[in-house]
DNA sequence: GCATTACATACTTGAAGGAGTATATACTCC
DNA sequence: GGAGTATATACTCCTTCAAGTATGTAATGC
């Protein structure tokens, strides 16, 4: 069941913390390394979850990819926003990610990130 | 996290199929044994993840079981009504608990379950 | 109290999946 | 075209968990 594959890729401490990041708007992987502060290559592979299960898609722009939530938002995620509130590690990340400075996003000409 | 438990619990086909029948009203076990047609340990063991996680609530009424969805309903389980819509397994469900004859809910006064 | 009905739990096995490490690919700038 | 930056994938190990089977427990009626 295609629901089920998606709950499967919720189902995760750290996706559902990308997610939780990516539903304040399209976000490249640095910024997901940066406030998570986990390795770059357990990022890349959960968001490879969500990107082949339909959760968010991807979209490279010169030498970075930005993520963004699946439009329309999947089922799956109707409790998302519900969450955040719910989960102190969320509202944690939500926070460090206000306080970051996303200038060297590449929507801001950027040359290099994070 | 809470809500990681949660959407562990949802992400199953069998116990999403079970959540879809109790999004209609509180049902007994044989109901779900008689739509799904699985094993009875199966179906139990399912039903305690479901339990165990705050998903749902059970209640003894004589020698049943009766199971309905938790309330509050968790944020887990806002996007419930939506994938039913969009899941033809679920749908089918739905389908056959409508034709199924009720009156043996302990509620009817009956002395054997289905 | 014993048989029957209704449901739960313990145990084993096999498969899926997350983490760490290493390596590969894509792009940019000089 | 080579160095550096940014991200993805391959591989191994280990844990988690679903299914099947068997057995346990609780309530009812005689």
């Amino acid at each position: 069941m295609q629901s089920v594959r998606q709950l499967q890729a919720l189902a995760d401490p750290t996706r559902l913390r990308l997610l939780a990041l990516m539903w304040a708007g399209p976000l490249c992987v640095c910024h997901f390394q940066t406030v998570l502060g986990e390795p770059q290559a357990k990022i890349s592979k959960h968001l490879a979850v969500l990107r082949t299960r339909g959760l968010v898609k991807a979209k490279r722009d010169g030498r970075w990819m930005v993520y963004a939530l699946a439009e329309p938002a999947p089922a799956a995620l109707a409790g998302l926003a519900e969450m955040v509130e719910g989960e102190a590690q969320l509202r944690r990340d939500r926070a460090k990610l206000a306080r970051l400075d996303l200038s060297c996003s590449p929507a801001a000409g950027a040359r290099r990130c994070c």
